[in-house]
DNA sequence: CGACCATTTGATATGGATCAAGCGATGTGG
DNA sequence: CCACATCGCTTGATCCATATCAAATGGTCG
């Protein structure tokens, strides 16, 4: 595309925080009461290690609130980011023994530490257990498989993607506010910080989008979103 | 837009060659004698669909000879190989309702049908059972992780990558008797058919592997893959 | 106010896609 | 048994989407 018309989009006011902190209503997944009541609650400062890749995954996790990402290094230094979690999702649950990416937490952030051996001896005797932590990782293999799917399509298509997934889970109507920085965008729809930021100034120019802000995004049109979803 | 091959409408039909066709022993995975007994052996001709996306999932399957590969095929054609299966792994295994991708047999193959509501009923009562499913579930999640990590490299990481996987799985010594077309391959690596053949071409000039067939390949510099393979 | 960090915008480079032949095996009908 | 159609693969020429390099802008905080 060429420069169009440098209409310099005028980015309403000034706003501070791009948060989340609102406590969200923790929306229940699997593994309701039982898990809530024998996990440990914790706090993670922005941008702290929750665990690295590789590490036993002694303990898995749920946000109570903030959001965590996971992600992989590649030995030159390349990132992919694996995932985003907010409030009500579960992380760092493996099947094996050590974890297979890193968790770190994007905004300040609540999580609750549950022992796997815990839930485990729990699954022995319960199937109901049991059968929540296989569905945890069915939908863990779904994002995953959904995300290889994004991996092979444009940038318009990925960052339109992003949106949707990212309307659908932390939206107030329209509008989107964003915890992730366009690095992490970037890193997990693997493109770089500069295509994410042109992609959407495309959108925006197109007026499939508002950017209220950097970290604010109003959808508004979502038909033309969706048919870059293809 | 990128890649992908446009649906494989065209099945070039009846044939039995590309080799793969030695009975390799059962390398059994996880679910041994309880579900090999309760399966019912099943034969697929060359491209025959096993199941298609979105179909309900009522059953699951072991390769017990040949091959088979699962993929998704987008909107306007492009289409997602999301892995390959030989003698011994266990496929169609869903938490949800649902296939989420389509399974076809790429050799002529035989493979163990099972039913799924039949294994639930066993994991009910045997956690073994219960835990070989989750066990496979997780597997697939660890492959599919492992494969958004190949598709955000370069070609040549993604064939060195390819190429590696498939000695592990399904080698004799340093050769690897490929049971995949370049398209299936194209597909899964996320590059287009040509662009793994001149990176296979670049791969032999190097002398990192050797083409006696292309279908047959010889990794003679394995140290050379995997600085490839990152 | 000034420093810093995140984001956007601009200019250019490039890896892989696309379009287009060519080539070698394999099977087909005469 | 041979010319010929196919099919799967390779090779070549060119194009283009996104990466890379570089700089400007803007928001935040001390």
């Amino acid at each position: 595309m060429l420069t169009q018309t440098a209409v310099p989009a005028v980015r309403s006011g000034s706003f501070k925080r791009p948060a989340m902190q609102v406590p969200p209503p923790p929306r229940n997944h699997e593994l309701g009461s039982p898990v809530d009541l024998m996990g440990a609650p914790m706090s993670f400062a922005r941008n702290a290690e929750i665990y690295g890749e590789s590490e036993p995954a002694e303990y898995l996790y749920k946000v109570l609130s903030g959001t965590v990402r996971t992600y992989k290094v590649l030995t030159d230094g390349r990132r992919q980011v694996g995932g985003f979690y907010v409030a009500g999702d579960i992380f760092g649950l493996e099947t094996g023994a050590e974890h297979t990416f890193s968790a770190e937490a994007i905004t300040e952030c609540k999580v609750l530490v549950i022992k796997r051996s815990t839930l485990m001896a729990l699954a022995e005797r319960d199937h109901e257990v049991a059968r929540a932590l296989w569905t945890i990782t069915g939908g863990e293999l779904r994002r995953s498989q959904s995300h290889i799917m994004l991996l092979i399509k444009s940038a318009q298509e990925r960052v339109a993607s992003f949106l949707l997934e990212m309307a659908t889970r932390i939206s107030a109507g329209n509008a989107v506010e964003l915890p992730m920085s366009r690095q992490d965008i970037a890193d997990y729809l693997g493109l770089t910080i500069e295509t994410v930021s042109r992609t959407l100034t495309i959108l925006e120019n197109a007026a499939t989008i508002e950017l209220s802000s950097s970290r604010r995004i109003v959808l508004r049109n979502r038909p033309a979103l969706n048919r870059l979803n293809a």
